[in-house]
RNA sequence: GCGCCCGUAGCUCAGCUGGAUAGAGCACGAGACUUCUAAUCUUGAGGCCACAGGUUCGAAUCCUGUCGGGCGCGCCA
């Protein structure tokens, strides 16, 4: 078994085993159905460490009664010297009471893991790639990006504790008529630094002063030579320039945050490539794409629709509303038929995909979503695959809406919120929600230094402990596990709540949830500043007794291990632990 | 009109994929600093889990419908 048992499915496992005890002695029928067996932790912790529901679930199949079922359970587990009780309660639940060793032994486990504490196999080495932020290389990361950035950054960094392989990528939309206009904007303020007078931006050009020195930098290239030149000489060429330029300025926003991708996809080169020809190639002979009338938009009176004959791919088997063209009638490929190509490709290098989308892309979800499926039978294997929709966030300013205006360029960008509040403000502020729940954020409310804002009640749950260690070491006692059996029940609820953490994360890799580790650290953070006061009431429970070192080491032995699992969790989500406020 | 997301305490939100008496914070009431950081803790009050049906041992959670809010709906990206 790998050293990365946790406690929890250690007595997962022990539950299992009773359960072939009972299915051999014909209590149970031979291979009966488990799947909703759960073991968990009771919601209210006076009904013990773990719960089960084993007996109800199973009875039915036993053909007897929940309780009666579960008399039989309690029999063998009581027999197990680590578990001090098993009792029968409510409708059939077993609770389990641990038997304290289990819960020492779990802090040093800690102290031996460290920074592994929490890591698992579970993800057993299956590839995921995660696709997120892929904005289009036209303009600086503004806040419309930043909440997709920061989930996907902190869900890869989860599945990757939980064992999966992880490629972050990033697509490049370097081949629409967007960054033709970004060319041609660039081409404005390459004129521009020559001396020209190219007065107000115009309408359809990006009017951003980041252009600006991307025209600087074309004018000290090429000089004049492109001032008077048709377009066709140097629309390519700009549009290379600029989009590196502008995705050198991305990846330096992006960095800002922490967030750093694997693999830059460029759809220019997925085309050049001919990887979309190759899709509708095989969708074709398989009679998923077929060339036909495109229907107009249901919903929507249009006076001018006309339809058109296009290729068109057939969404409607998968649930989709219409079929998608997959080609524009000038040839080119649609957004659509390009990315069902990149998908395709990911596909090859991945065992799952997941796609992390604002929620304004949500209503192109079904097109690709069949397209994957379609390109699964055709690989003759499913492709697990996932789209995330991160929903929108308002951003305000003692709770009035803070003014954005597109037209001049005039936007919140990620590089102004980190310098104003900070890279992990933002980071736990925007996991600190469920994604698909809209969200404010409120540039005072999030710097506010108290318990309303949970990155400072975590930091500062985890700065307490440095402190009483720095003071610790002043007395001259230091953290020892020699004598952990002097530790209480106060000591052991508060293991409680970290031993918690390799289950947490488990949970929240399977359900793609980063959100839960953010909240995870609240509640750990409580229980440790709740833990820190009682020695207000009692003084015989402050962490620093100089007159009794053995137990003053062990209980800064405990302390050590809650700071390690913090700073774990902060870890995954890309957070700092600091030593002070 | 259609699709997707959301609706839980006065406010902001959790709720571990169907479990036990639905939980936190803010705000409101009452308490705890000669201290390892009171940036914290303890405690009280506060609920038709939007509404109506259904599924089953059991529903805030799953299904159907209604109402309310958000986002989106051309060969754009």
């Amino acid at each position: 078994m790998s050293e990365t048992q946790t406690l929890h499915a250690a007595f997962a496992a022990k539950i299992d085993a009773v359960l072939d005890a009972l299915e051999a002695e014909a209590v149970l029928p031979a291979g009966v159905a488990r799947g909703n067996v759960a073991v968990e932790p009771p919601r209210d912790p006076a009904h013990g460490d773990l719960s089960t529901n084993a007996a109800m679930v199973l009875a039915k199949q036993a053909k007897t009664n929940p309780h009666a079922l579960a008399e039989k359970l309690v029999e063998k587990l009581s027999t197990d010297p680590l578990i001090e009780a098993a009792e029968i309660a409510g409708p059939g639940f077993i609770n389990l009471r641990l038997d304290d060793s289990n819960w020492l032994r779990e802090i040093e486990a800690i102290a031996a893991l460290q920074g592994d504490y929490g890591r698992s196999t579970r993800g057993a080495g299956r590839t995921v790639n995660v696709e997120y932020v892929s904005a289009n290389p036209t303009g600086p990361m503004h806040m419309g990006h930043c909440r997709g950035a920061v989930v996907g950054d902190a869900l890869a960094a989860l599945l990757e504790y939980a064992g999966h392989p992880v490629v972050r990528e990033y697509y490049v939309n370097d081949a629409g008529a967007q960054v033709q206009t970004l060319a041609r904007s660039a081409h404005l303020r390459y004129r521009e630094a020559l001396g020209e007078d190219i007065g107000e931006i115009p309408e359809g050009f990006y009017p951003g002063d980041y252009l600006k020195p991307i025209g600087k930098a074309l004018a000290d290239e090429f000089g004049d030579s492109y001032v008077g030149a048709p377009e066709s000489e140097w629309l390519t060429i700009f549009r290379e320039k600029s989009v590196a330029a502008m995705m050198d300025m991305i990846r330096a926003d992006l960095a800002m945050l922490g967030i750093h991708h694997d693999v830059f996809s460029s759809e220019a080169v997925l085309q050049a490539a001919g990887k979309p020809e190759a899709a509708e190639a095989w969708l074709r002979s398989h009679d998923l794409v077929y060339d036909g009338l495109l229907e107009a938009p249901k919903g929507k009176v249009l006076e001018d629709w006309e339809a058109v004959e296009l290729p068109l791919f057939r969404s409607t088997r998968f649930g989709d509303d219409q079929d998608r063209p997959i080609r524009k009638s000038d040839g080119n490929w649609t957004y659509f038929g390009a990315d069902l190509a990149y998908h395709m490709q990911k596909a090859e290098q991945a065992d799952e995909l997941i796609d992390i989308w604002g929620a304004d892309h949500a209503g192109t979800v079904k097109r690709i979503k069949a397209a994957v499926a379609a390109l699964s039978e055709g690989q003759g294997k499913p492709i697990p695959f996932d789209v995330k929709l991160v929903q929108m966030v308002q951003l305000l300013r003692n709770g009035e809406p803070v003014k954005m205006s597109k037209r001049s360029g005039n936007f919140i960008t990620i590089a102004d919120m980190v310098e104003e509040v900070g890279k992990d403000v933002v980071r736990f502020t925007m996991l600190t929600r469920k994604p698909e729940a809209q969200m404010d954020f409120d540039f005072a409310k999030v710097v506010e230094a108290s318990k309303d804002n949970p990155v400072f009640y975590v930091q500062y749950a985890h700065a307490r402990i440095s402190s009483t260690l720095r003071k610790a070491a002043a007395e001259g006692i230091t953290p020892s596990g020699d004598h952990l059996d002097l530790l209480g029940v106060d000591e052991m609820s508060l293991v409680k709540q970290a031993a918690q953490f390799p289950r947490q994360v488990e949970a929240a890799a399977q359900a793609r949830e980063p959100h839960r580790i953010a909240f995870y650290l609240y509640d750990l953070a409580a229980a440790f500043h709740a833990y820190w006061n009682l020695g207000n009431d009692d003084a015989e429970k402050r962490i620093i007794l100089t007159d009794n070192v053995d137990l003053t080491a062990s209980r800064l032995f405990l302390a050590v291990q809650v700071a390690q699992v913090i700073r774990n969790g902060l870890a995954l989500l890309g957070v700092e632990a600091v030593e002070e406020l």
